[in-house]
DNA sequence: TTTTTCCTGTAGCGATCACTAAAGAAAGGG
DNA sequence: CCCTTTCTTTAGTGATCGCTACAGGAAAAA
């Protein structure tokens, strides 16, 4: 065995987190390595060593966001019998989850990589494929109830999992506006009246 | 009379309306005056001396989106003899407006100031005023035709202006990540299926 | 203690940020 | 012609950007 090393001196759990929310709150590019240093109370070689760069701490960031605030979408669609039930149950965490006062309002994964120059063109198109992924992830579950026939055929799948998926960013707009979860809970509750019969017109 | 002095050598409206659609397509902070003296063709002193700084020439470059591509809101809300049609007919022309290859996709007012750093909070804050006037603007046109008997009293005018919100801020979003004119079409169809019903349930 | 190894703080790298001083150039009045 | 005025261009300003060289300190094996 060769010789044992000093140890890191700061959490590094913690530090991604503090990072997490900065980039959360402000975006990508407006939050500078100035102010992610000062928020994780560690000097930027400790920040370096630690998470090689800003985009890769960044990409850290937005996988602990995935699995942890951002998780109940895709729990939803896994553990809820219905397409139905799935997206009723997302809209209405996510009017929990968006204005939680506990940490910044919002979806990240909406909001962190809006405003981008051309050097983080890269962040900004992760981001927008994450988003599809999701909407497909809801396109893909209504379908399994066309199929099944829980829903008639001429229920367009697509167009279903785009406006749910609107609605979502629009309720994500909104709590990053200070709206409160009443507010996005009539939202979801209205988003809801949209869905289609359950029972297909018979012949 | 005085000496007559040399005249400016370019458009300044032409200028202003390329410095909007940089604003447009990457928002306030990461639009350098690099790139905006590159789109318009000036130099840095001609910018200054015509607009004033970044920021007045962002306020101007507002001012002027709000009064051509979007004041289709203001329009419908003012000419349309229902709620329902006005918002409908809003609805459809974001479809429209918010896919026009001619521009950058989305809505200007939705996604100039999402990431901003302290320094331009002034300007993240003047915006959402900005979607906060628009979101009251449909309350009140719902609650006038909630007045005129149109719709049942039971018709909550503030939940359905968070809720239209919301879907028109998601399609802002959607264009953005490059949706199609008819996959709005079709999440605004979708959206319109919340509507109440006109005819308040007698008893 | 000595040695080895890696973390930590200071201090600063080149590049880019918004912005501007200074001087040349264009236009019409005298 | 010259004069005045204001535009234009060149060439920068100090500040901040993401990032790092370097030296010193901490921890454990020898």
């Amino acid at each position: 065995m060769g010789p044992m090393a000093r140890q890191r001196a700061f959490d590094r759990d913690e530090a991604l987190d503090r990072a997490l929310r900065a980039f959360w709150r402000h975006g990508y590019e407006a939050t500078s390595i100035a102010e992610l240093t000062a928020v994780m109370d560690i000097r930027p070689p400790s920040l370096y060593a630690a998470f090689g760069d800003k985009r890769r701490l960044f990409e850290e960031a937005l996988r602990r966001y995935q699995e942890s605030y951002g998780a109940f979408t895709a729990r939803a669609l896994a553990e809820e019998p219905t397409a139905r039930k799935a997206i009723e149950r997302i809209l209405y965490e996510a009017a929990d989850e968006y204005t939680d006062p506990g940490h910044p309002h919002g979806c990240m994964i909406i909001s962190a990589a809006v405003n981008c120059g051309p050097e983080s063109s890269e962040v900004e198109e992760g981001l927008r494929l994450k988003r599809e992924a999701a909407k497909a992830a809801i396109r893909e579950r209504i379908e399994r109830d066309v199929t099944a026939g829980l829903l008639p055929p001429s229920a367009d799948a697509a167009a279903l999992a785009a406006y749910y998926a609107a609605v979502i960013q629009g309720m994500s707009t909104q709590a990053r506006d200070g709206a409160s979860r009443d507010e996005l809970e009539r939202t979801a509750a209205l988003a809801m009246r949209s869905w289609p019969a359950t029972t297909p017109p018979h012949p």
